[in-house]
DNA sequence: GCAAACCAGTTGCACAATGAAAGCGGTTGA
DNA sequence: TCAACCGCTTTCATTGTGCAACTGGTTTGC
């Protein structure tokens, strides 16, 4: 029960939740890519995590309150994983993410252009995806717009214009 | 020269330079409490950072072009550091962070004043912010406005309020 | 009905990162 | 001259990471 902090500052806790190479990476592969289950999140996953960490990094999201796991009714032992509000919240840290992370590094065209939709979006579109985030997982009524699936045709589309240009 | 990337996403390539508990500690320390040697960011920090961790972040972050190293004039061996614009563009991000952590994790009230500030004030505030860090840093024009003052006064001024309820 | 594929993980092991503490040679101010 | 300070480095014990193989159970396809 007793956690000990290394500080008070907000900054400081948020990095004591977050501060590693693979929470965030995982948090965002259910967001934007809706991967709900284990093995969705470690084949699909760009960056190939490994099991272990995987698994890990899950029950640490867990219990700071970050995901919350339930029994795939479809299926005996399928564990649906869903974000709660406190991760739904870090849309707008991602779009930050994404709009320093384009400015400043190296990033790939197909990957980029979610992050490109979401700067350009401002706050507005951020609500509008946190509405349709809070629908996906947490089973809120779901609103007209789907930014999920414009985020989504966009990259597609992407990919689209890149085969086109040198069919594999 | 050659660096691999474990793949082109903006969320990815920002978590490989900036993904674990410290780097953007030594960046907060710089920006927020204007701590510019070695000793200063060692010793003043509210999380007690270890040397040789210090050492080697200050080396990556160099590597990478978020801080630049430069001798002290008044101090043989006294070295300087300073953000650079791209650490500079972080403003919004912590801007952000310091707004979840405050919503969702145990903040102590001192520490978080600066951040409720940053949260309130909204884009205009961070741009005036990053506008004196680059006065501060890189010798751009002093602009009318302090912002670092205004959140430097106000975190002392919950000092303040909290010593004379609690004196020492 | 049975084998192959799939499910969420776990285990074992090698290597890298972290962190506390002490120490380094040189510089400065009293 | 001497103590305090300067930016680190070294040592060593502990912890985290990452790969690969594996587990017991479930479902699918033939």
């Amino acid at each position: 029960m007793k956690e000990d902090h290394r500080s008070g500052c907000p900054i400081n806790l948020t990095l004591e939740i977050l501060g590693d190479r693979w929470s965030l990476i995982i948090i965002r592969d259910m967001m934007f890519g809706n991967r709900r289950h284990f093995r969705e999140l470690l084949t699909q996953s760009e960056e190939g995590i490994a099991s272990n960490i995987l698994a890990d990094r899950l029950k640490r999201l867990l219990e700071k309150g970050l995901i919350t796991r339930a029994d795939d009714p479809s299926h005996k032992q399928k564990a649906v994983y869903s974000l709660t509000d406190m991760a739904i919240g870090l849309v707008p840290l991602f779009a930050h993410m994404g709009a320093w992370g384009r400015r400043h590094l190296p990033v790939s065209e197909e990957l980029s252009i979610r992050a490109e939709l979401l700067e350009e979006g401002g706050p507005a579109l951020w609500e509008a995806f946190m509405a349709e985030l809070r629908a996906i997982h947490l089973g809120a009524p779901r609103p007209a717009r789907s930014v999920f699936g414009e985020l989504r045709a966009a990259y597609e589309a992407v990919l689209a214009r890149q085969q086109a240009r040198q069919p594999a």
